[in-house]
DNA sequence: AATTTATTGTTATAATATAACATTATGTAA
DNA sequence: TTACATAATGTTATATTATAACAATAAATT
């Protein structure tokens, strides 16, 4: 079996609500919104949500247990991400910046820890917001 | 009032027990172990942790939703925050690097937003795990 | 002592996420 | 094209994480 590139029907439903999404969206809210499309328990949410991430079709902000749609061209970087979040009014945009992501890449703590992946969340107030 | 230095009864009772724990520690595990000492409701458990992560005495790992006990001298830091996860043993190490955090806190994006705070989880396999 | 503020106690409930198992669809290979 | 394997779906129940609402106590401030 071929590395999946189409996405199932439930995924499709699922990435589409999210990407047309302004603001990360939650999990009960996702499932709430496509009950109309005959999606009626959280874990076919849940399931659909664990693929997108895992294929970097969407991220989720963990400190906000919220789900945005990858706009880094359809992100080579599902395991390195990076956040901008406006504490009032939560807006969360994708950072895709060359010299932070080669920084982090090339990070090594002293612990010799072989690092794959980092998420990283940045807090602060928005140019609205400030 | 001035300015809480020391802890509560509940704050200190939670605080010791994360203190001591070699891992993470997760909210109902805490509720359960505290039990004997008279805190009976998980809102006093979160209560604690919401204020011992206020005053940087704990951090939250977000990714886990999970406690640890802050070891840099009394977290100064607790707005600034990185750490290294095994996403194996699931040990996980505070990184304290003066490069990492200058790094970081001078970081500025496009939008021109203003950050107060970030925090950092990065994943990977531990010395003892590779 | 009176007032304000922080903390605690308690019950109930909300929000987030997974277990377990049966079924259907899809891809692979004999 | 049939058999086999793997992935996705459907469904019910339940586990885990976190907060609302309100009453009572304790501590700091005036
Ligand atoms: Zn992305
Ligand atoms: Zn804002
Ligand atoms: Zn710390
Ligand atoms: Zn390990």
């Amino acid at each position: 079996m071929q590395k999946q590139t189409l996405l199932t029907k439930n995924q499709q439903i699922i990435f589409d609500l999210i990407d047309k999404s302004p603001e990360p969206m939650k999990a009960y809210s996702i499932l709430f919104n496509v009950q109309k499309k005959g999606i009626k328990a959280p874990l076919q949410v849940y399931r659909a949500l664990d693929k997108l991430v895992e294929i970097g079709k969407i991220h989720k902000i963990e400190s906000r247990n919220a789900f945005i749609a990858c706009h880094n061209s359809s992100c080579q970087v599902a395991k390195a991400t990076a956040f901008s979040i406006c504490e009032i009014c939560e807006k969360v945009t994708e950072i895709s910046s060359a010299g932070l992501s080669k920084y982090l890449a090339n990070f090594k703590d002293k612990d010799g820890m072989k690092y794959s992946k980092y998420n990283l969340e940045f807090f602060g107030l928005c140019k609205k917001c400030r």
